[in-house]
RNA sequence: UGGGGAGUGGUGCAAUGGCAGCACAGAGGCCUUUGGAGCCUUUGAUCUUGGUUCGAGUCCAGGCUCCCCAGCCA
């Protein structure tokens, strides 16, 4: 919104300036993904800058697929990308290009460069392509087909077009100089022949261009005037440049900024296509994984991630964004936006020996303490109640508030119990609490003023619907699991999913829509998953609550 | 090693020759019917060596470290 429109960084200033100097009229850019993969939080970044601009200096932003090479593209991911686009909020409006739609603008082009002396077909293998390009150090050579005649090269690539040589038998070269010290200017490949059905264009092509070929003059006929892109691709301006100059036609100005890695996970495709492939997690849309998908399944909203991106920062040196911050943004949302309920993740049975057997009261609650307006519901309290077993301690330590024998503690929004018996079985373990309450306080409060520390959650044993709740955790036990010893998978978290069948949550959940959020109130926040039928509700742990309790419980255990 | 980039608290981002600031994380406190949230306080940084200047994170020169490029991938 707003905030959005304040946002300052070096390609923001740069656009001011070309704005300021006339360089430019207008603003417009373009996401240019290639369909051969899902979205992840890195992609975010790109998108949030790419439509966020367009939108901070009225110009548009279009969606345009890179889809240059039909080995590896494929129609699903191109349906996958544009709803996670708009999910994150963004509209592409009437500006959907594919790259396979210049395909035969880009062929005149080619034509246009060979004719110019600029471009030939050389027959080397690709080994030998590579041969000849020298190395980082030592300069490239010239193939001893650089300099065929027009007429030949222009027949010769004719009869690429028309399939009659093998995939890999010859390409079209620019014409550069294979001693440039800049390694892509060494005579880089235009097209190569592959002999693959392409997703949009069929069989109607055998040669496809290369993607720094495709790329830049894409730009230039959609009318891109600031073409904003990842730093791997600095290396190349100098490539898009040569190619626009000697075609004479519209000059956008790329401009590159920095990825980011995230501590505790993965961001490249490979690894992402591996832990799916090798089954370290359900599917590209487990909520462990930082794809796009995985994150709505969690209960992640757009929101919360564009703002995140939007505190990560735009610069060109590569950065380690802790998870933490990650966190700080995902719970802050969350905050603000769900309602709380209760939830008992781990249930211990709790009787009130002094509450009548058939009574059932019902007790507000509001729907979120710091916003009255989100009004309030009843919640059924009846003797037999459920508490979360880790609130109470047979034997508690000096900093445990919570239920203890001869204890008293609030059940929120209920009424203050006390605790008299502990109740075992054969084998010693603990079956049930027995308290009792004092009926003079009613909501949770006491009329004499005394005050008790430990404030619980709890379910009424009889109207409690059984729930099974999915705790996620970070994917990696290691900040760093590329850079650790081994494969990154030796890496991963044994505890980062723990299924509870048995959960019990309140009533009011029943109809709980799938993908809606709430927080579980002191447990954390969980959104309904799509495995949820009308017998059974699953809930997703998006994220837990800030745990200070955790810390301390720490210097307590031996 | 050729070319292209980057070095500011633990992490990330600002400061565009003039008091090194913000966010997250950390620490302490207040408040609390969520050990949540909120509020307050606080620890902690300019890669290095020289130079220019009244004054340098910023300008200049050298050094060091890290990232990217040698696909018929994008």
């Amino acid at each position: 919104m707003s905030e959005v429109n304040e946002l300052s960084d070096f390609i923001r200033d740069m656009i001011k300036e070309d704005l300021a100097t006339g360089r430019f009229d207008r603003v417009q850019t373009r996401f240019p993904p290639e369909p051969n993969g899902y979205l992840h939080i890195g992609h975010v970044k790109a998108i949030a800058m790419d439509f966020g601009v367009a939108e901070q200096f009225n110009g548009v932003c279009s969606l345009r697929f890179d889809d240059t090479n039909p080995a590896k593209e494929e129609e699903e991911y191109v349906d996958a990308i544009m709803e996670d686009i708009r999910w994150l909020g963004y509209d592409w409006e009437d500006r959907l290009f594919f790259a396979s739609d210049y395909f035969d603008q880009l062929y005149e082009f080619a034509l246009e460069m060979i004719k110019a002396g600029k471009a030939y077909v050389d027959d080397l293998s690709a080994d030998e392509i590579r041969e000849y390009r020298g190395t980082l150090t030592e300069p490239g050579k010239d193939s001893p087909h650089r300099n065929r005649s027009v007429e030949e090269n222009l027949e010769l690539f004719e009869r690429m077009k028309e399939g009659e040589f093998e995939k890999g038998a010859r390409v079209l070269r620019a014409k550069i100089d294979m001693a440039s010290p800049h390694i892509n200017l060494r005579d880089p490949v235009m097209y190569r022949i592959l002999h693959e059905e392409h997703h949009r264009t069929g069989d109607k092509w055998c040669i496809y261009p290369m993607y720094d070929w495709a790329h830049g003059q894409s730009d230039s006929m959609e009318g891109v005037t600031h073409s904003l892109c990842s730093i791997e691709y600095k290396n190349h301006r100098p490539l898009y440049d040569w190619f626009l100059d000697q075609l004479g036609i519209f000059h956008p100005q790329q401009i590159e900024f920095a990825r980011f890695n995230m501590t505790y996970t993965v961001m490249s495709k490979r690894r992402l296509v591996r832990l799916v492939k090798e089954g370290y997690v359900h599917g590209w849309d487990d909520p462990r994984m930082i794809t796009l998908a995985g994150m709505r399944r969690a209960g992640i909203s757009p929101e919360a991630i564009i703002k995140f991106i939007e505190h990560v920062g735009v610069g060109l040196s590569l950065s380690t964004i802790q998870h933490s911050k990650f966190d700080h943004f995902v719970r802050d949302d969350l905050n603000q936006r769900t309602n709380r309920v209760n939830g008992v993740l781990k249930p211990l049975k709790v009787v009130l020996t002094n509450y009548p057997d058939d009574q059932v009261e019902m007790m507000e609650f509001p729907n979120h303490p710091d916003d009255p307006s989100r009004g309030v519901r009843e919640v059924p309290f009846t003797r037999e109640l459920y508490i979360e077993e880790g609130d109470f301690m047979e034997e508690p330590h000096k900093k445990f508030w919570r239920l203890a024998p001869g204890r008293e503690v609030r059940l929120r929004y209920g009424y203050l119990i006390t605790c008299t018996d502990v109740i075992k079985d054969g084998k010693g373990e603990i079956v049930e609490i027995h308290c009792t309450i004092d009926p003079d306080t009613r909501g949770g409060n006491a009329p004499d003023g005394r005050r008790v520390k430990g404030t619980l959650h709890w379910v009424s044993a009889s109207h409690a619907l059984d729930a099974e709740v999915r705790l996620y955790d970070r994917l990696f036990t290691h900040p760093f699991p590329k850079e650790a010893e081994g494969d990154f998978t030796d890496y991963i978290n044994p505890d980062s999913l723990q299924v509870i069948e048995n959960a019990k949550v309140e009533p009011s959940l029943k109809d709980a829509p799938v993908g809606n959020s709430y927080q579980f109130e002191r447990v954390g926040y969980f959104c309904v998953d799509p495995d949820t039928t009308d017998e059974k509700l699953v809930f997703n742990r998006t994220i837990a609550l800030r745990d200070s309790w955790a810390k301390i419980e720490k210097q307590f255990q031996k």
